[in-house]
DNA sequence: TAATATATGTTGTTAAAACAACATTGTTAG
DNA sequence: CTAACAATGTTGTTTTAACAACATATATTA
């Protein structure tokens, strides 16, 4: 409950432009709990279903996407104030697409998705708000899988290192960004193995395409990617 | 106008769950145009500033995208109902992410999307409405890019053409289904050579794993993906 | 139905990444 | 500070797909 300030949720993608009033009537027809998880704790599984939105307040969350044959597939992190599973809330199905896992200690607002479209209580114009959130949220989410396809559409390991960073890089807007990632979870991300990004990401440094130092990678190409 | 048939328009995504009278007080909001393209004429293109949602009522289209590098990627095939340019309205940039192309003579429903939710016009509750069928439309498409996804990040030619075809069979209820594209397009769908494509699935056969013809494939495996 | 275009199949060669195995460096905790 | 672990770098071998070039089959239409 302490977790729940109007001003701090204001700032989430899921209850941004509400008013104080609004929150709060939100926040009486609604039963908030926070859950936490320690390092590693597997917070939803795949298949799961789903029923809560989850606020993410404090730490960091994986999300994967295990295969048949055991390999896994990295799809997002997510950082303080962003949502977890509503896309699988809002899917036909109701499960979650893949696993999320606690990078590192945790704590997530949890919120029945059901109480916050099927309560009486708040305004309808509150309502539509919260929908209009929900779009927004989704309609990034499928930007954000769009650039892993671009990404993954791609043939050779280094066109993929530099469609992914180029992205980066327009969305950053500066040639200097912090992925966030050790190379063993690029590797993942970019589904490739993990030594070979290694050693594509030294031959690209010897070549003065790309500079990088632990997760911060430096993109010196100016003009898009190179023409074959 | 005559298009605008509200049994006919009840069943696309976009408008179904509205009443007939709600339907009409929409209609009277908002100037829907009919747009008719030949085939392999150009819809949208990759950027153009998206400001109507499209609503397919007669042909195909392909959703493609170009790279800088000249190759192409499908991303979707849209059908009679189908929505056009959605994602790309609501989406922070209001550009479309990829290109439409028809498949075949078209005729497109066209309505400028800012009509739909400004106009004072229709009651809050039809608006509510229309909110949750984007909500929906939105998630059934980060469906479709999550299993895209799972196809891209198979490393061999097999692996992603048994997921695809998995996907598909699930999908459809049914071991034989129809993939509606011809090799060429299902090897750019696949982000694959189309020759390797072929000479995959030939073997693929000759080994007994699936059939097809012309469009139509059999997938004979039974549980799951075969272990490495 | 012949002629053309489009789609599919086949082969050999080349290029690229996976993979395994190990070396080196960096980080963390007792 | 050092042992243990985690992350990164390096090499050689094997697997796989791209690619080019051509053969065959299937549609399309004049």
């Amino acid at each position: 409950m302490i977790y729940f300030k109007a001003d701090y949720m204001q700032k989430s993608a899921l209850f941004q432009g509400l008013e104080k009033e609004e929150l709060e009537t939100v926040r009486s027809s609604i039963v908030p709990i926070v859950k936490t998880y320690e390092k590693n704790e597997i917070i939803l599984r795949q298949g799961d279903v789903v029923k809560y939105v989850g606020i993410l307040l404090d730490g960091r969350v994986s999300g994967l996407k295990y295969h048949y044959d055991g390999s896994v597939q990295i799809l997002k992190f997510l950082n303080p104030l962003d949502t977890i599973g509503l896309e699988s809330a809002f899917s036909s199905f109701h499960t979650s697409p893949y696993m999320f896992i606690a990078d590192k200690h945790c704590s997530i607002l949890c919120i029945m998705y059901a109480e916050l479209f099927t309560s009486q209580g708040g305004s309808i114009s509150c309502k539509l708000k919260l929908l209009k959130n929900v779009v927004n949220i989704l309609s990034d989410e499928n930007i954000r899988l769009m650039y892993k396809i671009d990404t993954l559409s791609k043939r050779t390991l280094r066109d993929r290192i530099l469609t992914y960073l180029s992205i980066i890089r327009e969305k950053r807007g500066s040639d200097r960004f912090d992925i966030g990632m050790t190379q063993e979870q690029f590797a993942l991300y970019l589904c490739v193995n993990r030594s070979a990004l290694s050693s594509e990401l030294n031959k690209m440094r010897k070549e003065g395409l790309i500079d990088f130092d632990k997760s911060i990678y430096t993109l010196k190409l100016r003009f898009g990617l190179p023409k074959e």
